[in-house]
DNA sequence: CGTAAACCTGACGTTGGGTGCAGATTTAAG
DNA sequence: CTTAAATCTGCACCCAACGTCAGGTTTACG
């Protein structure tokens, strides 16, 4: 876990393949890393959090362009990041579909746990009938 | 909004195309329609309404074959499912993901919010330096 | 200095969730 | 009865988000 890691250890520490990382600096995701000599990637400690803030915000359900749009919120200086009007505008356009989204999500948990309920009743009669 | 349609009306008021209708129907997601005479299908207001809530479903980060695994709740005498136990299992799995990502989905209002704040006070800023 | 382990790149393959086409058939309307 | 609109099917294609393969380079170690 030393801070100048190369992309292998970086990839398992992230739990993601090193072909994901070549990908997501492709897509201009993770930023390109520093290279040292003739090509090797070397990376630091914050790429590893940058993997780890892609991979929650992708756990929520936001797309690899999305999280783009945001994730230079959690590692940038905010007062240098460019387009801040756009970029407010995104926001709240998340805000508002996360919003919506907890909504939604808190009654699907109603209707699981209700459901796990009738199922257990269920099953318990089918046991009785033995 | 006749209780009974053909798939294109059925697919206007659901807003998916009638190619969606075949796909869902040929993975098993909606039920094989009613085929009268020579091959058309007829849809009654179920089908509409399990579209709707395969939408919802969707919407909650669900892949097909997770919604294919719990929409039948919805709309089958919960008496008649097969696999009680299995489907019990899957209730139970969903909805430690669902806490999971109530949890999370929360957390990311919060940071939302306050990159929300942070960005007007930078637009603010911006704009007293005129 | 040799060699194995790690890394590089480009090209192609894959999966999920569909969309588009085209030719054939069917139904509805005049 | 004719014809336009709707539907049918299979197949090919699309995009996102990677994974696999293969051949070539680089670095680390004894």
């Amino acid at each position: 876990m030393s801070s100048r890691m190369q992309i292998g250890e970086l990839a398992q520490r992230a739990n993601v393949s090193h072909r994901t990382i070549h990908y997501y600096e492709r897509i201009g995701l993770m930023k390109p890393a520093e290279r040292e000599g003739a090509g090797y990637r070397y990376y630091d400690e914050t790429a590893y959090q940058r993997l780890e803030k892609i991979a929650a915000l992708k756990r929520l359900g936001l797309s690899l362009d999305e999280i783009a749009a945001v994730i230079d919120l959690y590692f940038e200086d905010a007062s240098g990041i460019k387009g801040k009007e756009k970029v407010l505008e995104i926001l709240e356009a998340q805000l508002a579909k996360t919003n919506t989204q907890l909504a939604e999500l808190t009654g699907f948990r109603r209707d699981l746990e209700s459901n796990i309920a009738r199922m257990k009743s269920l099953i318990d009669q089918a046991r009785q009938a033995d």
